[in-house]
DNA sequence: AATGAATGAGGTTTCATTCAT
DNA sequence: TATGAATGAAACCTCATTCAT
């Protein structure tokens, strides 16, 4: 394929922007991870802080399409909020290392994040329009629903940012035997605080 | 009393690593900052590591000790639950800068925050025993006592933080207006989900 | 006649370099402004000394072409003198990116240009036997004459240039507008330095 | 002194810039001539071209300190003419390295000389003026007075380059003796140009 | 205790050149 | 002949740290 190098260079940087975060990242090391010359990574990249958008970007992108796929068939406001929550905590389970970069980044400070966490910030308002439909047709009763979607993305992303700390990030089957832990605790505060009639 | 000069490299550090991240941060800019020669910190600090240490152990003392100021009076779990949650929540309100600087580094990847993280999990501890008291004294009906711990911590963090970022950090008034819907929210998920009998 | 690629390449050449000057110029830049490939100018030159150097040849030759014109049917060392100076002005006025182009190299420190200014010193020289050949027929009073030469070579060249930095370069009707000023100086200098009997 | 490593800097990049010209300069090369780290260079210079810039201006302004000594004392417009171009040459003989340094960007393309060659037609039109109060007072009769002051100027520079090349350029007295040549030119053509009544 | 000039290892980026197609 | 993706040496610049004063 047209793009074979580009796959390589995504991947590696994955990997290394998660260990190390932006700054400690070196593009050698991103270079030699992704078996390339560290030029090839600027043929196609115009800077490292383009590498470091694309890859968040096309992070976030996945985890949307990844709770998109998961909300066909949930027809009800509660139905549907526990698919984007199911989702959330199951893609940030699986991609682990995606999780922990998109989390430091979309609470971090730096200018080049602006762009990122006004999407974070999208994402966080799908979260919140699904509770107000639930308001609005009954379903639910909510005083501050903008609050209540904060607080279910805090809690489920922390929980999973705290399980992978937690363990090791690269053993998958221990990060997965965390899920139904975590998915209980939050189907309870949803259901409880999302006072169904 | 702690040597005048420390006290404004401190006060200096805390917004320049709050600003722009413990790498972005340069050690001419705080030493401008706090009004000193650059030497001077590196004759009261070992290093740029050890300057931040420092800082976010200070941070995260200070935050204790507002903690257990809250919780004096407060006998039942479920009155230190949310005394706990509470004056977390208005530490972070009334130091914006700090509550960044300790959020964005709890969640942070590097060696440095090894010993950092290992607190921050000792705090959430702190959380989880008091809500497994009122398990056993009957109070409380919670199955992960755990993950409710990580869920109310995550919760009330990342809400603080999201109000940072969407108003002006600098803005204090502003800034304590959000507290009460936040705390109404976190109250709701407290006082349902743990099912008082 | 020559390749097709290759004068687009060498119009293309002498937009950039005249404009950049060696170093600043682009292989890419070049390419792309030919119209060509980057690999295809390697296939016609080998490096970008090589294509310099070409195109340096190729300017000093199609200058030597205008003045031997210019010469034709100029008998006297006076004649022939003023033909020469006149010819100069008006191929760099006519010119002005090749002009740039071969007095910035002719004055620069590179070893690359060793070989143009040999080049540049014999072009200067043939100023110089037209003005011994005037002092030998005694159409000339002259003491040094190596030295007139250059000063007549330097004031032309230097009057053009700064005329071409003072006006848009891409202003051909500007810069003609000039040359009667500069001619009628450089006539005034050779009319009475040159004492004619 | 204080700036004691500032003066070995300028006096190592009069040398490498004149040798090597802007672009093939390293400041390595610079650093390693001047006997100090590459770091103290960015200590006391913001950039490699702010470096260059300096150094530019201080030559400039020695030439000009040099030329306006020369003038105490010539009050007529000839004799202030002649001291100036006089002083010229001997300056340009008497500091090679510099005298390359300041034609060659004098002639060259970059943004970054734009500055500079504003204060280099700054200089001319000095020369300019002079001619012009001559032929006002009735000392001198020209038809272009900006012109002429172009071609001595150009014709000057150019005569003392020409030999700089030809000679070795450390050799200062091969330099030197080839003064009288280029003054007894030069004085040709002002005796004979300027038409004294 | 305090200063700030000096250092140099290390990182990002550029770009002439190559080569498989 | 022509292409353009890939390369990697080399250059500029940054900044934590040191140390003589």
């Amino acid at each position: 394929m047209r793009h074979e190098k580009v796959d390589l260079i995504f991947q590696a940087a994955v990997q290394i922007f998660s260990d190390r975060g932006f700054d400690q990242a070196k593009m050698d090391e991103i270079a030699q991870a992704a078996g390339v010359a560290k030029g090839t990574i600027y043929y196609h990249f115009d800077s490292k802080e383009d590498l470091f958008v694309g890859l968040m970007n096309e992070g976030l992108s996945q985890l949307t399409q990844y709770v998109e796929r998961n909300l066909e068939g949930a027809f009800t406001a509660s139905d549907q909020l526990y698919a984007i929550i199911e989702a959330h905590v199951q893609f940030f389970v699986e991609n682990g290392k995606l999780a922990k970069l998109l989390l430091n980044e979309a609470f971090d400070t730096q200018e080049r994040q602006l762009q990122f966490r006004a999407k974070v910030r999208n994402y966080i308002s799908v979260i919140d329009q699904v509770i107000q439909t639930g308001v609005r047709n009954g379903e639910f009763e909510v005083k501050h629903s903008q609050e209540l979607a904060v607080a279910l993305f805090g809690a489920a992303s922390v929980m999973v940012l705290h399980k992978i700390y937690a363990h090791d990030i690269d053993k998958q089957e221990e990060l997965q035997a965390q899920t139904p832990a975590i998915l209980s605790t939050l189907e309870m505060i949803m259901k409880n605080v999302i006072k169904m009639k």
